[in-house]
DNA sequence: AATTTTACTTACTAATTAGTAAGTTTGTAA
DNA sequence: TTACAAACTTACTAATTAGTAAGTAAAATT
């Protein structure tokens, strides 16, 4: 038939929605049948497995964050407005839905993941991590951030903030997050080494 | 029979490692029937459904929470020295397991837990967020923590970094959780008002 | 024009799941 | 000692699940 070339897609979209609101294990390929208005077995056809979908939104978002770090205009940004572009983008754009980030998703039903997903997965982590470490590094050298652990320590905390202050704000005020992230800045701005 | 009057208990206890470890959609009776050598049925006695046991294994949590808060000793401690407990005892004794803390295991799947959890979980939620914004508040007037954020923002901080450092130290490393432990506590020491 | 490939649907299977109904055995109370 | 209740087991059901095999229609290739 081929009507419709974005069908694979639609499916990683909604099948990345499913797993950040749900979870990996709680959501199955009929959410994504009915929603979408085809058969089980056409989401088969593109992801053979469901692990295969989850690699497949794992990698794309592996990629998604790639592309922001090439970005030249986002290069061009200071060390601050970088933080603040990145918990925007990353983290803080799910708050209108009723979902995690992708990172939170995952790490807490870690064990129950395919093997497969699990290795893509810790390739995704460290590669944040280790970009926000060398931001904070980067920025703390100019003067942009203040903080008395290594950055490396830092930005493990500041992620951890990240990641269960949308986990936190979905159990009680959608505003605990925006708190976490103002909390976040305003130590960075005074802290002393 | 009765041959065993904790068997109520033991399926209490498995059933919190099971969410703990692999999250509350992700295991089944089966998962502790043959775990515990007994039989599906036999779960169901009593816990008729999964959500009553859910509700058990929080209120559970409350219960240990609350216990240890009216313990004499424990208050004797100073600020710092709770702040520790708490770190210790609620959060990363669980390190040694593959399992992560009750509140990042339910928090992470809150959408897909039946309502009567969703509540018992709040009320567990904000009772913890409340006593640690109590004792930092206190502890601070003491002089023996420094931050520049209001304590309730504070508390949201130094949870979100429990929760999530158990989760991450999951996918990463093992010690990730202490990096952050010993990060909360430097900082407290040596922020700046 | 004929053939093959793409992108599906129809129709299914086998496994796992929460949950139930009807026993059975043991301990306890009358 | 008889009745009853507590703590199960046996044996099931209905629903959901990932996954498959075979067919179909349109599009692209030859």
């Amino acid at each position: 038939m081929a009507k419709n070339n974005t069908t694979k897609q639609e499916i990683t979209d909604l099948g990345e929605e499913l797993i950040r609101s749900r979870g990996y294990s709680a959501f199955s390929y009929h959410d994504i049948a009915s929603q979408l208005n085809i058969k089980n077995a056409a989401i088969h056809y593109h992801f053979p497995l469901k692990e295969d979908l989850g690699v497949a939104v794992v990698k794309k978002n592996i990629e998604k964050f790639e592309e922001l770090l090439k970005n030249p205009k986002f290069n061009k940004l200071s060390e601050w407005d970088r933080l603040n572009v990145m918990m925007d983008e990353v983290f803080g754009k799910y708050l209108t839905q009723e979902c995690v980030c992708l990172v939170g998703a995952l790490s807490a039903e870690y064990p129950v993941l395919p093997e497969i997903i699990q290795e893509e997965f810790q390739q995704m982590t460290s590669k944040i991590r280790a970009w926000l470490a060398s931001l904070l590094k980067e920025g703390k050298k100019k003067k942009q951030f203040s903080f008395v652990t290594t950055p490396e320590t830092k930005a493990l905390m500041i992620l951890s903030n990240m990641i269960a202050g949308l986990q936190m704000a979905r159990v009680m005020n959608r505003s605990d997050f925006q708190t976490i992230r103002n909390g976040i800045l305003k130590e960075l701005k005074t802290e002393q080494s």
